[in-house]
DNA sequence: CACCGTATTGAAAAACATTTTCAGTTAGGA
DNA sequence: TCCTAACTGAAAATGTTTTTCAATACGGTG
């Protein structure tokens, strides 16, 4: 289980890095905190209006960016595109999704050095980076 | 190294499915059989207007759609989005991607066992499918 | 607390990517 | 060779993301 992320924990993230903490910014930031799911740019806009009413798409874009920058949350890939993101904690790591609700754990401690070691030997390339994600059911949904 | 992907084999794959061999899908065709590297549907809509030049983009994404439902080709995702599809072999693999040219090598044998047990068993999720992508720089882009 | 400069905002438009529509064409079996 | 369904390209529709720009709000300073 990540811990919890924190809206406080956001803001002082951001301002840290000198962003301003805008109202439509905290829209957002209460979004991306209370859920445990992954969501699209739509659906964090739709949610961030019932936290402040003018909230643009356009500035949730924006902001997503910003806190993708930050480290605060992470695209998540699925077969049909890419098109959701969803908290990340700090440091390396990856997340189980549910393919019926889409909520996210993350997981650490990938161990894949056997692995990269092998196709580095295969392939002759050289390994800087890995993407990893695991798909299934939650326990809520498995019943 | 994967086997090279013959043209032909993609020929007879859309044949025994039932699929007509029009021109412009034997030039789509043509250009993923020929490719080692991971390319966008404009990509590939440009290459494949050197094999038939009427070859419209529209027809490439339908052809793609073809081609990934018979598992012949694969999007492959980046840190951009995933926008491009390369090659696969037939059952199971992976792909490790070069981030400067983007040339792209399968591999197989991933060896998840343990930690989709460690995942299965931490989370709580029933874990049904994974998602494996590694970058680097190829043989040729190391230098 | 009021002021100020700059980062930030929303609306509109632009830029892209992808899908749908539709009338005409073509592959390939009868 | 003929026939029909599958397939095609062009244009339009759709959907997503980015850019532009004038107006606004944040947050440090006096």
């Amino acid at each position: 289980m990540p811990p919890p992320l924190k809206d406080t924990s956001l803001t002082t993230a951001l301002a840290a890095r000198g962003y301003k903490l805008t109202q439509p910014r905290r829209a957002v930031l209460r979004v991306v905190a209370e859920t445990g799911a992954s969501l699209t740019p739509a659906e964090i806009h739709a949610r961030a209006k019932k936290f402040y009413a003018q909230t643009s798409l356009v500035t949730v874009y924006r902001t997503l960016d910003v806190l993708v920058e930050c480290g605060a949350i992470r695209r998540v890939h699925q077969s049909d595109g890419c098109h959701a993101y969803a908290r990340a904690s700090e440091g390396h790591a990856h997340h189980v999704i549910c393919e019926s609700c889409r909520s996210v754990v993350e997981f650490d401690g990938c161990d894949l050095g056997d692995l990269l070691a092998a196709v580095q030997r295969r392939t002759g390339f050289r390994v800087e980076g890995h993407w990893l994600e695991l798909f299934g059911a939650c326990p809520n949904c498995r019943s």
